[in-house]
DNA sequence: GTGGTCTAGACCACG
DNA sequence: GTGGTCTAGACCACT
């Protein structure tokens, strides 16, 4: 399930193939699985449907998704070990953030990781 | 000092709010210090006065900072402080998306954390 | 309907923020109703969309309204409550001021609420 | 005593003549009583010089105060009388504005009275 | 169509 | 010198 926020300033199609990537990352899609048509997923989410197009689109050119013509969207076989690598990534970004904060607010590595232990904890991460 | 990314989507003038939060975080700026004119900023960052305006108008909604009639924009008393919570909730922000990341990768606690210190290491936090 | 007075020392934005909580305080504008577009707006009362953009803007930031990306601006569910809220303090406010000058006018509490009697039955208030 | 808010909207000036007006309105300063000179009053204040002449030629114009050449300021004779008509009418416009908040609130006179009264009595007006 | 950002430049009040 | 307001107009991303 993928909830939009329309208030957020990331925009609606990110936040859509933002949800898709997790979704196949997690499993729920798996390799060439069929995803939801356009139509339906506008309908479920309640978003004009060029804003999916544009999802999809994104997804295909990126390679996680291909098309198969009139009928409809895929999850490419590789794209779970590729979201894999992406979502390292993400992590990082994420990560060299808090350094950065960290950094502004003179704390070291041990204060930061006490933190971040905190927080793990606190959502119980398993 | 800020730097100005004109290439990166965060606008210009949030970047400078940033930018003398970290100043003031850091302790650049003091309680009750001036902070540079204006105009000034403008010259040094290369930017129209209209966009730091808009930075220092923020600012000052926030209560970071408040201005004296003709005499520029001060930094406010509390704000070093105000600044070391809202740091914090930035930080668990990033937090809670790197755990929303680890848990659709099925990461467990001691896996996220690896990740985290090889990070912190290779950025050579003190 | 808003109205604006150009000649008066309060900015124009002002002057549509007060106006746009006067028609949500008033009912005009109902929880989640679409207000006119910035665009639209501008040209009715004549002024530069900067200027509207602005007043919303504050609004926003004030939690009175908030936007859908795309599809324009929200009255806040709350917001009429809140409206209610503030213009009592803001009634407050003029009160201390009457206070204030009949203090200073050396006048007991019989005198000063005999002259506010005397403005509302003038002012017709039913 | 007069005090000064810097980062007021009403320009510092215009607080002085108020604060002036309100020391004449209640006999601190009587009829051809010398005021503080410019200087003096700059100091206690802390405040340009030029701020406190701006408002002592304000009020000279108004005719509430006039200059002897090389000895200061005085109190103009009819000046209590004056700022006691003066008072009036800014009484009336506070309340005014409570009776258009009152308005847009949809309050009848009986509730607007209650309120005023409330504030009064809270306000320990004798 | 919607809002958001930014520039350039003008004018103003205040200190 | 300071900040504040406003306009005109351009360009952009999003729906």
């Amino acid at each position: 399930m993928i909830r939009i926020n329309e208030s957020s300033p990331i925009p609606i199609y990110q936040q859509i193939i933002e949800g898709m990537q997790r979704e196949i990352l997690s499993g729920v899609f798996g390799a060439d699985d069929r995803l939801p048509s356009i139509r339906e997923l506008a309908i479920e989410l309640k978003v004009n449907p060029n804003t999916i197009s544009r999802a999809y689109q994104e997804l295909s050119t990126a390679g996680t998704i291909y098309f198969k013509r009139g009928q409809g969207a895929y999850v490419a076989p590789k794209s779970a070990d590729d979201l894999l690598e992406q979502a390292k990534s993400e992590m990082a970004k994420h990560i060299l953030e808090i350094i950065a904060i960290a950094r502004s607010m003179n704390l070291d590595r041990m204060q930061v990781r006490k933190i971040f232990d905190a927080v793990l904890e606190q959502q119980e991460v398993k």
